[in-house]
DNA sequence: AAATATGTTTAGGTCAACCTAAACATTCAC
DNA sequence: GTGAATGTTTAGGTTGACCTAAACATATTT
């Protein structure tokens, strides 16, 4: 039964299609065990959901050998991605939100959000074109293109680099980088990688002046950047 | 076990004590088969789910009597309420949905949405104190004043009539009845009343001078008004 | 007071989405 | 190429929210 049209979805059904997306972008096909830790669900149940999304076509599943998305389930996610991150637009630009809490009011929205809502605030803002923590957002008729980076951790030593985007999952983590004038947009250089995965120091430009930060290696994976071309 | 503290409720019981709110306040206790009616789901289910909510400490429930809402489940359907109608607000006037499809997002919508993310909407309207069909909206603590009103079906002839609600729930109805000038804060008047539930003739004043309508019983059981003060 | 109509509950079943524990398959290291 | 570690699936169970069909209780009419 191969998945046709745009039929709903329901929330976990998103859920696990938007975690597949993901890892499948960062390397190799999702595993049974990959998804079970990321969505904190056994593996068993991953198992038996698994099935259900190939019976419905919206993923091919090789076993031991991991999951894919079709064609239909990679566009059933960057819809539910699509709203994601419009949400999160409008949440922080509009209502006013704080940037550590808008993923999670987010993920809860985003399985009960209309089509038509979302695009009524997808015009309210002038089509962004990417969330508050620089990732892209997919078009309406899913297209997203998403960039290879850098992450902080592999970035070269001296060069001037632009941060693109951060990992959104955490709150803490995204406060305290915040604190550290760590965001979309901001300008900074490593002066200084410890060895054994010690820890990284870097200078933060800031509108008076700048800083000088130090920041775990565990952190610094979860900032991507891009030698700064100018 | 009574119900103490804001618990986290699921869609179909925040539904359920929405509607047994309503019923409730309309005259007797709710019945198992009037909530099994307006919420289309069948007696039987309704019975079960009527234990359920007993055990919780949200509802009373006398055998054959009916079912009445404890405080705790009265405070619940109130803010489910609040909810609902802040969400029809904030659609209608900030991000322009039409009148008749706000009911639908809105009932989608009131499950998912966060405290915050109401309150946040509230104070960007200014806490409205009706929503776009006239309903009041609960305070966050849970007040509301329901004035009794008169429906267009048994109000007097010859008065000036102010509409002060609608009933929601139907969204060719509302369009309906906006393309006839009938909304709330709409003046009309009661020309005539055709015998044996025959339709009601009446004026309705408009912006630009006014009109003769004429509409069935059934539909002006849906309309609310209250005799014009001035 | 019996018969009927109406309303309610019980019995038994389904489906989605989870769980744990146990069995099974694959890969890797020695 | 055997054995351990790792990863995956099956077996069996739970919970919430629904269903139909049948049994039961109450109310109404005659």
């Amino acid at each position: 039964m191969p998945a046709s049209a745009t039929q709903a979805l329901s929330g976990p059904v998103e859920d696990y299609l938007k975690a597949i997306y993901d890892l499948e972008r960062v390397g190799e096909p999702a595993s049974t065990n990959d998804i079970a830790l990321r969505l904190a669900i056994s593996p068993a149940s991953v198992s038996g959901m698994v099935r259900r999304l190939a019976d419905q076509g919206l993923i091919t599943h090789e076993p031991y050998r991991g999951v894919r998305l079709t064609t239909g389930g990679r566009h059933a996610a960057l819809r539910t991605l699509r709203r994601h991150r419009i949400l999160e637009c409008y949440l922080t630009e509009v209502l006013g939100y704080p940037w550590d809490r808008v993923h999670e009011e987010a993920e809860q929205l985003e399985h009960a959000a209309s089509e038509e809502l979302i695009e009524r605030m997808a015009s309210a803002l002038g089509d962004p074109k990417q969330d508050p923590h620089g990732a892209p957002i997919p078009t309406r008729d899913g297209r997203v293109e998403e960039v290879v980076l850098l992450t902080l951790s592999d970035a070269p030593a001296g060069e001037r680099l632009r941060v693109r985007r951060v990992q959104d999952e955490d709150a803490e983590r995204l406060r305290y980088l915040a604190e550290l004038g760590i965001r979309p947009g901001s300008l900074v250089r490593i002066l200084d990688k410890a060895p054994f995965e010690g820890p990284i120091t870097l200078w933060v430009d800031e509108p008076g002046g700048g800083a000088t930060r130090a920041i775990g290696v565990g952190l610094a994976e979860q900032v991507f950047v891009e030698i700064a071309s100018d």
